[in-house]
DNA sequence: TTGAAAGCGCTAACAG
DNA sequence: CTGTTAGCGCTTTCAA
């Protein structure tokens, strides 16, 4: 009825009806039911989020740069997380897409079957973030984690290290930072190196597991003069446990990171890192969906790659 | 009809038909449309999460917190957040009640008038968290802000500083980092020791804030021999700096943080901290909202105050 | 400018 | 065990 009308300040209510209602409705305390809207419109101002974890500093940063856009929108982020597990996954996404959001961001371009199916199917836009070396589904905005790993190990040779280690996440699970291993792997290969030692570990990154990664490698491959890390968490951890033991930084061991994670600013010396542009993807992903519901146009199969600064630091010589 | 039977497996439905149903729905890829569910059995299986910031490590615990439990049942978080500021949160939540979720979970006890009366009349479970220095609406999970600066204080003051600084986010804003000064303020005033100095910031908490702050407080005052910091990476941020500065830690300064931050574990000499039990305030007020809607029961009223853990670590003589 | 009526796609209660 | 029917609280369309 008219009530709906003055709610949803559509014109043709006359200035005394309006008031009335609007009085009204706040004295009953009335809080409009979106459900039986969303029904009744099909349509419903939600987009779906769906990230790995929320406790590794980079999807919270992502998270921020996609309400910034989305706070000046009618539309509402809803996360859901996967745990990295391709289950979970179709899990969350079936739950999300039941409820009818106006578009998903979800992270990576690796998918079960059923998952990618869904989004396929699912007739709103879709976004897949965080990573371009793929084909997406629909749009999808982020960096290239291959090239990362390429430039980073350019760097690596140019400033002569030889022995190179790589610490990192197990790889079945977290594809970006295989790709950056295999970036790193052939770029280095190409100058003639290969990689001189490798540790995988699960559970979270706090500088402790850097300190007990790196002292594992550095014992077992005592030659080792360079440690790439799959984060820069664990990186600051290697480099407190450098400094503790005495071990010259870069020049007996040089480090780099991954993330350009603002926190570890203060460190000192500064870790050598990448950015990975998390809150400027959230923002490009978002706006993509935000474009989509207002005008209505297709502005589907975008992609948009940013490019990762890299940051030497103090522990990359020059 | 009996489709809707099948999808929810409520009995009563032979295994042919079971299977048929199962069958067609995979096949035609049918993904059912909570919104009308919801809005026919008046039933949501949402929970709102409002939460001041995604940004600052704690509350993405407590989100994990939640997820933990809520993942053994059919109810799913959808975050809100406010920047700690009163008129986003009324926004958020009135955003959010407009869902009908089948609970509210919001940090802290301080709300507007507006949100304080939405969430008395929601008629569904609400539960406070972070805090317990208050009246709750309904029920709280957290720990006493205020008793935990009190702790500080009685352990610094027993340590024989003397002249001690307290350095923290703008305090408008941010109510639990108040009441933790309050306390300690209050605390050291009964042993006759007033606050040397103090210095609040806004924006975000790195490493490299910390240095400045605390840089800046021992050069306006350099006869202060303990900084309180009101979380654990600006606390970081001012170790490394006395560490680099030739500052006798906990000889000359002692040091202590808030939150007792996983990630930081690994830091040489270890931060004393107090641990704000943030993973848990999230499982038990999610148990709580659980409970709720599993057996309809009244859990309503329940307070949980939780005892954060002192840890003195090296940055504090004992 | 306002009111009335017809669904949106499901669930719940009941009848077969 | 399975099908039918009547809403859930809105938006939309159409008539007044």
């Amino acid at each position: 009825m008219t009530v709906s009308r003055v709610l949803r300040n559509r014109g043709d209510v006359s200035q005394a009806t309006r008031e009335r209602v609007l009085e009204a409705s706040k004295k009953l305390g009335y809080v409009p039911n979106k459900i039986a809207g969303a029904l009744a419109s099909q349509r419903v101002n939600l987009v779906a989020v769906i990230i790995p974890s929320m406790s590794n500093m980079v999807f919270p940063e992502v998270m921020t740069g996609i309400s910034e856009v989305l706070e000046n929108s009618p539309l509402q982020p809803v996360v859901g997380i996967t745990h990295y597990r391709p289950e979970q996954e179709e899990r969350v996404l079936y739950e999300m897409l039941s409820w009818r959001p106006s578009g998903v961001i979800i992270a990576g371009l690796e998918h079960s079957e059923a998952s990618r199916a869904m989004l396929e199917n699912a007739g709103i836009p879709i976004v897949e973030i965080m990573d371009t070396d793929g084909e997406p589904i629909d749009s999808m905005v982020g960096i290239s984690h291959r090239r990362a790993g390429i430039e980073m190990a350019k760097e690596i040779a140019k400033a002569g290290y030889k022995r190179i280690a790589f610490l990192g996440t197990k790889m079945p699970l977290d594809h970006r930072a295989r790709k950056r291993f295999e970036g790193l792997t052939d770029a280095l290969a190409k100058e003639g190196i290969e990689i001189a030692d490798h540790e995988f570990y699960s559970g979270g990154s706090g500088l402790l597991k850097g300190r007990e990664l790196t002292e594992m490698v550095l014992k077992r491959s005592p030659d080792v003069d360079f440690l790439y890390y799959s984060n820069d968490m664990i990186a600051a951890g290697g480099l407190l446990y450098c400094l503790d033991n005495g071990i010259d930084v870069p020049g007996q061991v040089g480090l780099a990171g991954f993330n350009g994670i603002e926190l570890l600013d203060g460190l000192n010396p500064r870790l050598a890192t990448m950015d990975a542009c998390r809150r400027e993807i959230g923002n490009k992903a978002a706006e993509i969906i935000a474009k989509c519901t207002e005008d209505g146009a297709d502005h589907s199969g975008q992609r948009i790659e940013l490019s990762p600064r890299l940051d030497v630091g103090d522990t990359l010589k020059r």
